[in-house]
DNA sequence: ACCATTTAAATTGCGCACAATTAAATTGTG
DNA sequence: CACAATTTAATTGTGCGCAATTTAAATGGT
């Protein structure tokens, strides 16, 4: 009698790797930022950076928890992160006078215009996903109301 | 003028975080990470450990490179991942006799044993998912797909 | 005004991912 | 057979993610 003759088909069916959303969500990110590395390396940045300025592109000045809150991430994450992209020249972290214990990440100017470069990089990911923008969208939807769920 | 006079409107919103799939994919996978967590504590393994293990569940005795193929990861990833599954006890790392380059990764009884204790995980995502089977199968394919063709 | 509580960011430590390199074993070719 | 080319893991170094803790500043109740 094999140890693992407590699990039924069905438990052992769900155990299956190609089964499980989790791993498609995983592998499949993964695959996402290796297509994003050589186009980020081109502009000295990492992926993680790309999306911080993604929303620094669109609100400049946040503090850092602001800018986790965009990113679900947290200081322990952003913080290291923040400072290599100041040594880069890329912002600036300056803590506000009002109340000290908040930081503001602003852009510098290099840092704004690396957003001129970025512009390309949404339509050459496209078109290597080689489906119609109708359908990223829509999957891009589906995973932002699973994310929602998965995260309360 | 500003900087960014360079850009499109339609470059721009394509720059917007919450239109990028990327993000979504990126978010999404992190927190479903986020919510196998406690119950991969429970169990002494990761997350990346947990996938390796529903490899070796399915097909025991693979060699690294074959266990990396099936999880898109490769051995600088797994050799130390692998060599703390084996310092946990759940498996062991063996060079063939026959091709020395080779490491066969074997599970233990301890990494059987595992099995039984991780055949409930899948229903508890599956309720934190909060969303029908049909869906999440779905969703799973339209992921696979997609990863196929960002890997090619 | 005092002091406990709360909040924001930084720090520490661990485990991935991954590029680049290295080491060792095997295979292919003349 | 010799030896270059290939294959397989391991190693090295960088940058995340994240839990847990620490530090410092602001807040709130008395």
């Amino acid at each position: 009698m094999p140890l693992v003759a407590t699990l039924t088909k069905q438990d052992s069916a769900m155990l299956k790797l190609d089964k499980q959303l989790c791993f498609a969500l995983y592998s499949t990110s993964l695959a996402m930022t290796r297509l994003y590395k050589p186009l980020l390396d081109a502009m000295g940045i990492t992926y993680p950076q790309y999306l911080a300025l993604l929303v620094l592109w669109e609100h400049d000045g946040l503090t850092v928890s602001a800018l986790g809150e965009q990113l679900f991430l947290d200081s322990g994450t952003l913080t290291p992160l923040l400072k290599r992209m100041e040594t880069a020249g890329l912002i600036t972290r300056l803590r506000a006078a009002q109340d000290e214990r908040r930081v503001h990440i602003t852009l510098t100017a290099a840092g704004q215009q690396l957003k001129s470069q970025a512009a390309s990089i949404p339509a050459c990911i496209l078109g290597a996903a080689q489906c119609p923008i109708s359908e990223v969208m829509a999957l891009t939807q589906q995973l932002q109301a699973l994310r929602q769920r998965l995260a309360t």
